[in-house]
DNA sequence: AATTTTATGTCAGTCTTGTTGACTTTCCAA
DNA sequence: TTGGAAAGTCAACAAGACTGACATAAAATT
């Protein structure tokens, strides 16, 4: 028999490919995306916001002064749907658009120190449960968990993700 | 310097924890979700049916004859808006509701064939996908992929995730 | 200079899917 | 047998997505 070629002979052993398997994996990211928002949803309702607004936060955050259109991009909303949301957020001080200076079409978006503030709490109710499921599963885990979901992303997305390299403040 | 506990200096590297890579993680899981309901979410499209039907179609084929308080618990619902779902499917001949034997004020749900041909529809767009995303990131990497996962779910979901066992049909 | 395109915002209306509250039927236990 | 608990249904409402149409301003193109 040959055993160098990519089949069900390789060397490889392929039973993590089977449709149990994978099914498991679909169940795994049903419940995991359960916890994941569980703690920021929490915190939402003490406020008029919903995970619309927490998304807007996070990314507002993590690129101070990008535009709405880059903003739509990554949501992958409607123009309506972000708008409103970013309406409430401005009416209440939490975010700032700037007419560009550049462009004047443009609105430049920034968190203002009360919209740092809740983004922060928001984030860090998340990274408290992310990290510790990190430190249960160990770095390897970890490793492998970032290949699987980079490679189950829309290329498109995997774009966006790859591209937002630099997370500090 | 102690080398045994798990703090900071502990043999164990710990950059994996810092926050901008649990930022990175939690951005890995919100794009990803995206093209993780993309695929089953276009066949929708073409039905009056959304992501809630496709659950309730997941889950039913999985535990047959399940009542709809058993499904209730899984998908974390209301149970009105679970109500909503089921009478569509109902209504439209994808599901069957028998009345208890035992408990008539249970209903046991299942899948008639035009209800599993769709189910099978949706899952294996979704099962495509994840299946490229495995062979794509190999196995050790699904592994600690699974082990974050559960690692990142409530208790009560990661018992319900851990009690489904065997999914062949 | 006139025209077209781009970026943004707004209004109106629809759909899915979540919610709460009130209700019926059925079961079980005091 | 009566009263509460459980399972399920119906009605009304809210959040947040969508489409489509339209307005404005500025930039880019012809």
């Amino acid at each position: 028999m040959a055993e160098g070629g990519p089949g069900p002979s390789s060397g490889e052993n392929l039973l993590f490919l089977t449709d149990d398997q994978l099914r498991r994996g679909i169940e795994a990211m049903f419940f995991a995306y359960r916890g994941f928002t569980a703690d920021p949803d929490r915190i939402l309702e003490n406020y008029a916001y919903g995970r619309a607004h927490h998304r807007a936060l996070h990314f507002i955050r993590r690129s101070p002064g990008t535009t709405v259109n880059n903003l739509l991009a990554i949501l992958g909303v409607t123009k309506q749907s972000l708008n409103r949301v970013l309406r409430t957020l401005i009416e209440d001080g939490l975010v700032e658009s700037r007419v560009g200076r550049r462009d004047k079409r443009e609105r430049h978006l920034f968190l203002t120190a009360k919209g740092a503030g809740l983004e922060h709490d928001l984030s860090e109710a998340q990274r408290r449960r992310m990290r510790a499921a990190y430190r249960t599963a160990g770095p390897a885990a970890v490793a492998g968990f970032r290949q699987v979901l980079e490679a189950m992303m829309e290329p498109e997305m995997r774009r966006q993700y790859q591209s937002l390299k630099d997370g500090s403040a």
